[in-house]
DNA sequence: CGAACCTTTGAAGTGACTCAATGCGTGTGG
DNA sequence: CCACACGCATTGAGTCACTTCAAAGGTTCG
């Protein structure tokens, strides 16, 4: 049987919240064992698969993506340790994204009926999902305006910076030196470029001495400078919870 | 004292869930009686003002927007009757955008308390709070596609078709006319095109006999094929409540 | 009747795209 | 162990969608 260490939440719920011992307990039973799944494993397709359930990522990384008319690709969201992948699929019967593991992976899967539990016995972790949804939405809003109004140089700088943050949440000693695990048609697809400005972009952030790369691994030289060129706001620090319910003891 | 008509949820809730009475009546508890507030209002400014409240609309227009480095501004969310106004501050303290009233609108304010009572006392209609924030992630994903892989045209017919398939959800008799009450600068705002261009692209639409322009009306004249445009994919007619939590009587 | 705001149109400039070719690294089968 | 294929990065050249700048026409309102 698998102890509280193997739990999924564990690494961030427990970052964001202090979980109590009973509510460790309920969530080891209403998530499955962690499984690995291999990069390349496609967790459901777009308009086709079932999307019955919700997958918390214990490590690697996922990445949500829609095919276009034309036969191109957006990549819509990142998934990073800690997150729970899904969510979207929420109000609906079937996937309304192509959810594909870039990395290897550790998932938990978390059925639908484990959901109504969850809201059932434990309002406080029910508000934590609700909040921790919020902030996805947030990212997105935070990707329309990067995407929508700033030049292809602020794009590339934002997403770098998005990750790297993102990655902190989980790793707090992370330095600044980022293994991307894209290509550049992937960041194009993320940013809303063609793979070949991509590459003249990363570039020209290179030649300001912004960042170093090495293969598909980038090195922040100067984050300061970077966050002014793309306009960027941290927001993954820490989440309100003076609104949450009382815990379940 | 105000009767359940006056309420700002039974609109929209009840069309995706048919409240039971005692839901209906904590609600009114919950949520405070409608006000008029007059379009040009702020209802909060973002990076500035403490975000403490969600507000629920009765009717009119509102949207969320942000400030960019060059003075530009992004419209980032448009809200209509029944929508829940402000759920992507639950996570922070502060504003993360602003929310502007568009047109003469009558909210109910819903305080962070009332959240946290909600969350205890009713896990089904916290269940369906965090069905219909996801169904607001769905809809930033699919703009993030639209403004990020296609091209002016799309993007346009797009936002058109996002409005009146919203308009719908509440007022089920809507035609095919829409008053935007948007100017076209507002339209380039939300859709990432300057105004020069947004007129140009209304201008195609009507000449490709998809539209039809008095003033800030438009009305569709070949919705399939602005469809096909747009690459428009309608997600608002209902969402899975299957898992929801039994309603307390 | 003028001011303010919005829409519309023209003309020129540019950021990003498309097309195309080259090089590079890795894995694989002969 | 080499040859080749395949996916990815890089670079050049030409083109285009969209921008910027500028100005004129409409509409509303005090």
């Amino acid at each position: 049987m698998s102890g509280v260490s193997d739990s999924c939440f564990i690494n961030k719920l427990d970052h964001y919240l202090q979980l109590t011992e009973r509510e460790k307990l309920d969530l080891l039973v209403l998530e499955e064992s962690p499984q690995v799944y291999e990069a390349g494993t496609v967790l459901y397709a777009e308009d086709k698969d079932e999307a019955d359930a919700l997958y918390i990522v214990q490590s690697g990384r996922l990445h949500a993506s829609t095919v276009l008319a034309d036969g191109g690709r957006a990549l819509l969201k990142l998934h990073f340790a800690g997150d729970i992948v899904g969510t979207s699929n929420i109000p609906f019967t079937t996937a309304i994204s192509t959810v594909t593991v870039v990395r290897e992976a550790r998932l938990c899967r978390f059925p639908r009926s484990s959901l109504t539990t969850l809201f059932e016995v434990h309002p406080r972790l029910a508000a934590l999902f609700y909040s921790v949804g919020m902030l996805e939405n947030v990212s997105l809003t935070d990707r329309l305006r990067s995407i929508g109004r700033t030049d292809g140089l602020s794009r590339i700088g934002s997403l770098l910076l998005e990750i790297t943050s993102r990655l902190r949440v989980t790793n707090k000693d992370f330095g600044n030196e980022v293994e991307l695990h894209m290509t550049q048609a992937d960041i194009g697809d993320a940013v809303g470029l063609t793979h070949v400005h991509v590459n003249r972009m990363l570039r020209e952030l290179a030649d300001q001495g912004l960042i170093e790369r090495t293969g598909s691994t980038v090195t922040i030289l100067d984050e300061d400078r970077l966050r002014e060129v793309a306009h960027f706001t941290e927001r993954y620090h820490r989440i309100e919870t003076d609104w949450f319910p009382a815990a379940k003891e």
